[in-house]
DNA sequence: TCAACTCCGTAAACACCGTTCACTACTCGT
DNA sequence: ACGAGTAGTGAACGGTGTTTACGGAGTTGA
């Protein structure tokens, strides 16, 4: 049935327990408490067995990151399958909250994955290639924008926006990756239906969604927010409104 | 001439000592290099003769992080300083910039004051009354946005924006908060001039600033950007704009 | 089948860490 | 001048990441 050897099927569940105490250690204690030692022993091992697996600390929590992006983009997913392929409202809805609900509730892997500098943890795709997604997180909110931006004209006002002109190349580049996400899943489209002021905008509404949760996870809005949820929501209508949804379609 | 005695003030000058030592640790190495031995070692001293000026690593980190919001108020009152008192869109220009600019600077301590959870790190002041302003740096900040509303009709459309309902209570004593920042410095104003929706929108405008920093930071945008000066600087302008600054005065 | 080879895991060791404790000087108020 | 209080020390404890030499089990080919 397997093809492959009993020692690969060992490893490579080895592999998948350290992974998941790696997790464990990460969600209940923090960062720091992500010890080579306290994995391992988790495990049943030593700690110097763990270097078998990975050059070092930084290395396995540089792969940690890496599932960490693929579970969150998982958890999106499903919460995608459960609305209507059409309603791409609703889409974005779901996975702006889904980010949300998210973030706060795994703080200690959203601060390691989204608010982590390159050199203390490397990026969290080990692809050089800049075009393409740089994680399956990235691809799940690239996939709805895509969809976004097929199944609805784009106000004009969108194409006037003010775009610096020494943007114009990376978005051009931006652009060209959201259109080849769109033809990817069948759609058609043609360049004149996403000006560079649309690329701009949704570039810009990921800087609110971010913005907003980071500064919901670290605490560090300018006043106590008691119910920050209707202000997430209310941003989210805004940021649909200026794409032209103008109906509340607020799950 | 000095009223302490010998013994208070070589106390004073150690423990600034130390918190120079522990800042250049944090810049130049990250968090993690800043130990309490290697701390000591700078100083000159031992590791255990730093407990008593601190109770723990976390509570020196804590205090490092208030010297640090201190430090950047200053960096940006100085940079105010050379504008003039009533050109208030180049003071918000320059106070942005300011942050954008200190943070791409002093990644590390970005990281540590405006991106670490508060049970990792507590809060960067101490104050436990949530009417007041965290710390020095959000007091730039507000005086800022003060002297943005005092001096500016704002316009009609911000009083009409469509803000949730579950946050008039906290976009209430926000506003008390602003208000009184503008009375503080002389300045007349009745809460008319203010509408709930202004208040809203700076703290949306803030989520914007914030989320361009930390994406530029932590590299986090979904493309890769080139040059994200003029980006943010768009940013900025939109903003303003939205309050009623039509004229471009960027500096 | 049996030897050669590869690989996982171990124990020991090194240097470093935060923190506690007993102890020594030195400073200060009385 | 003396007792109290304080800054600093050195030793120690348990923890950390990482390297090294080594053993034993899995795999492979003749």
């Amino acid at each position: 049935m397997t093809e492959a050897t009993r020692r690969e099927r060992l490893r490579a569940e080895t592999e998948r327990d350290i992974r998941r105490q790696a997790r464990a250690l990460l969600v209940e204690h923090g960062r720091d408490a992500v010890t080579l030692r306290a994995i391992a022993r988790e495990v049943g091992i030593t700690a110097p067995a763990l270097y078998r697996y990975y050059d070092s600390r930084e290395d396995l929590l540089r792969r940690l990151a890496d599932d960490i992006c693929t579970d969150l983009a998982a958890e999106l997913d499903a919460d995608l399958a459960d609305i209507a392929e059409d309603d791409v409202s609703a889409q974005v809805y779901a996975v702006c909250r889904g980010f949300r609900r998210w973030a706060l509730a795994h703080p200690q892997e959203f601060t390691l994955v989204f608010a982590s500098t390159e050199d203390t943890l490397g990026s969290c795709a080990p692809t050089d290639d800049r075009s393409q997604v740089g994680d399956q997180f990235g691809r799940v909110f690239l996939e709805v924008a895509g969809r976004l931006i097929a199944s609805h004209p784009l106000p004009d006002d969108l194409g006037d926006l003010d775009v610096p002109a020494d943007l114009h190349a990376d978005l051009t580049a931006f652009q060209q990756v959201l259109l080849a996400t769109v033809t990817d899943r069948g759609g058609v489209v043609d360049e004149h239906v996403l000006p560079l002021g649309a690329v701009y905008h949704i570039t810009q509404s990921w800087v609110r969604i971010y913005g907003h949760v980071a500064l919901e996870v670290f605490g560090r809005f300018p006043f106590a927010v008691s119910n920050p949820e209707p202000m997430f929501d209310s941003m989210l209508a805004q940021i649909l409104g200026e794409m032209g949804f103008r109906h509340l379609s607020r799950p």
